[in-house]
DNA sequence: AATTAATTTGCGACCAAGTCGCAATTTGGA
DNA sequence: TCCAAATTGCGACTTGGTCGCAAATTAATT
């Protein structure tokens, strides 16, 4: 609700580097000289129930992501278990997929919070 | 390797459970009187190293649940968020959606590893 | 059945992630 | 500038999970 220094540190962080997912002990890594552990978990969990950032499961682990709010909370996230890259999947086709199983399967998909895990083009090739 | 108390015993509990996922902390404290605490953390690696359970994500919460090996390898767990229930999705559609994905956005999908979350017909109601 | 080597177990100490209470500080509105 | 409310840092604490090691169990061999 306030403006504060770690508050906006922690949040412009996440912007910047929107396309990574960070552990909680990565961000007192990177923090440690100028926020407090006890801070950082707080202002993650603000954060969160914010919609600022995202939670999320990075191979079994879990890491915290930065998302755009009210952006991702109608597509399914795609991440890759080699390098961890994350693809915001817009497609028709999963659309369609979330129809069915809703259709026929009664089940009512919520995309914003499954991720699917797999392998992407570059990770296959290796 | 062994066959050993320990192991049979937390092995059979999810045999006839199998419909259900537990916590380690559930698991120590049903067991709290019969198994110690270290050999309940060794033997969950060892069952989940041998295919015998699984580990996924209940509600962000990390849980055990039984599988049955190899007879969830090839298929989509939906999970529903509010009562916890797994199905098994075996249907045609998510193969030809897997497909998609992997040929017009080239990414290989890891169904054993995936959780697909949302709500259930009969969560749907209430 | 007795022997034995390898594996597993229980125990207690330990480690590290995360939480909590509280006093001091910061924020933003009046 | 003043004040009430929110936030922070600190350190103590809780707790999930691990580790080392001696004792017990397993299963193969004789």
């Amino acid at each position: 609700m306030y403006k504060t220094y770690s508050r906006n540190a922690l949040s412009e962080f996440f912007k910047e580097n929107k396309h990574n997912s960070y552990t909680s002990l990565d961000l007192i890594e990177i923090f440690k000289d100028s926020i407090n552990k006890a801070t950082i978990y707080r202002n993650l969990k603000y954060l969160e129930d914010n919609g600022f950032i995202h939670k999320t499961y990075d191979d079994k682990k879990q890491v915290y992501e930065y998302m755009y709010a009210d952006d991702c909370d109608h597509h399914f996230h795609l991440k890759c278990i080699k390098c961890g890259k994350i693809i915001h999947l817009h497609c028709d086709d999963a659309d369609e997929f979330i129809s069915h199983i809703k259709n026929e399967h009664n089940f009512s998909i919520s995309e914003n919070i499954t991720t699917i895990y797999g392998v992407c083009e570059e990770c296959e090739k290796c």
